[in-house]
DNA sequence: TAAGCTCACTTGTTATAACAAGTTGACTGC
DNA sequence: GCAGTCAACTTGTTATAACAAGTGAGCTTA
């Protein structure tokens, strides 16, 4: 009948959650305060923090405590694809900054080879990029290039990578593909955003082909769930 | 250095189902067998269980053990919103079919009233729908329908909605407006969609308008995100 | 002053123990 | 043969205990 004790106890921290008593980024109670405060042993309280974590409402560091999660969340329209990210952001008010992480020619794996319709091993560019929200790491980027179009584009690392850029360095995007999934944070990305094993994740994975139908672009981008969205709209230019 | 126990183990169990050791639906071994196995406690075997369950790749029954989560992933494509959910699924090989689980006239939620454009609980239509793939639930698609709309569409309630069901008894959709994010299983949904608590969902969650550019219809698609994903193309009617 | 150390506090990992609760198959009694 | 009971097995919840490891403040020492 009775839920058990650390359903009750993360279901009231998240009240409070909600209700603003911890607000954004602030540190919940420690574990040793949750036992005392609610008469269990330190396996529940850490199982009720547990939850709260799992459902991407907290983090916990060790040595420091257990931080609120910021609850905002950032959507990117995928209706305009010739939107900046930028625009994107800035109109939710998000500063909004990316740095390169890694630019390098390396031998087409196996699925990139195949997206790319390129043989195995041959010579692609991979590059990684990390989008910061609000100064947060937020998202990364792994994308792979063409050769052609990794080389040609090599001069211009420090723009984002959008359409209209391409466009003007002589490499049109016609088309894009895309697939939205979700995924679950393992050890090689928590690095990056920072999140728990297990974590939910957010994938945005794309083709995109050039005028005469050949791939040239072929990456995902992965962000937090709990801070990143998508959405799009038929309406024609729409900003939803 | 060296990772922690309950990880070796659940690295080492998610390496032998992607190895095909244990097939879809397979039974892992139980709690007791893996503290044999890995001469670890219950502790250990019981978070090495958590992280499988966690990241989606396994499922756990009290009374009846740890079963691997079906992986075949359903794809949606958004970029052709006029076809038919069915034949996507039928496309992708698998068997699909829906039951109507609510249809009753209610007050409008804040939230809904806001979407809808209409005063807070005004009459809507609340509509309740369980998508079913190769038999599984593999979504909840909860929308609330304007009242005209619903009237008119009640005596259809056999029959998936869809745009061109709609337009055929004069309810043309003119636009859509979606979001696609991701969120966490909370206790109402762990019955529809057998997901444990704090599971990641995947939530379509989207606007429909008519021609005089009303909103008609608002609701939500909740899925298991370790089930479920989204495509999209900018070519026109590709079928990606 | 600045560097380095220590200590208190935090979460992370792991062990042992016991009972609760759901499932399943075997066994018993009719 | 069938129905009901029970025992064995499963995962779920909770307690106590100890050590590991990361953080940060404050103190000590050069």
């Amino acid at each position: 009948m009775s839920p058990p004790l650390h359903i009750s106890i993360s279901e009231k921290l998240r009240h409070q959650i909600e209700a603003g008593v911890y607000a954004s980024g602030d540190r919940l109670p420690s574990e040793h305060q949750l036992m005392e405060t609610f008469s269990v042993s330190r396996i529940t309280a850490r199982q009720a923090v547990a939850n709260l974590v799992s459902q991407g409402l907290a983090i916990a560091y060790r040595g420091k405590g257990v931080f609120v999660t910021p609850q905002k969340k950032v959507t990117y329209s995928l209706s305009s694809p010739l939107v900046f990210l930028e625009q994107d952001m800035a109109r939710q008010g998000v500063a909004f900054s990316f740095e390169n992480l890694e630019f390098e020619p390396v031998a087409a794996p196996r699925d990139v080879a195949a997206a790319l319709e390129i043989g195995k091993a041959s010579p692609v560019y991979l590059q990684k990029k990390l989008f910061r929200m609000d100064g947060a790491a937020g998202a990364v980027d792994v994308s792979y290039l063409i050769a052609d179009l990794g080389e040609r584009f090599a001069p211009l690392l420090e723009q984002q990578m959008t359409f209209p850029t391409l466009a003007q360095h002589g490499i049109p995007i016609d088309c894009l593909d895309a697939v939205i999934e979700c995924t679950h944070a393992d050890y090689d990305l928590s690095g990056y955003l920072e999140v728990p094993l297990g974590h939910a994740l957010m994938v945005y994975r794309y083709t995109a082909y050039s005028s005469n139908q050949q791939p040239v672009l072929y990456g995902s981008t992965i962000s937090r769930a709990d801070r990143f969205c998508y959405s799009l709209s038929t309406r024609a230019g729409a900003s939803a």
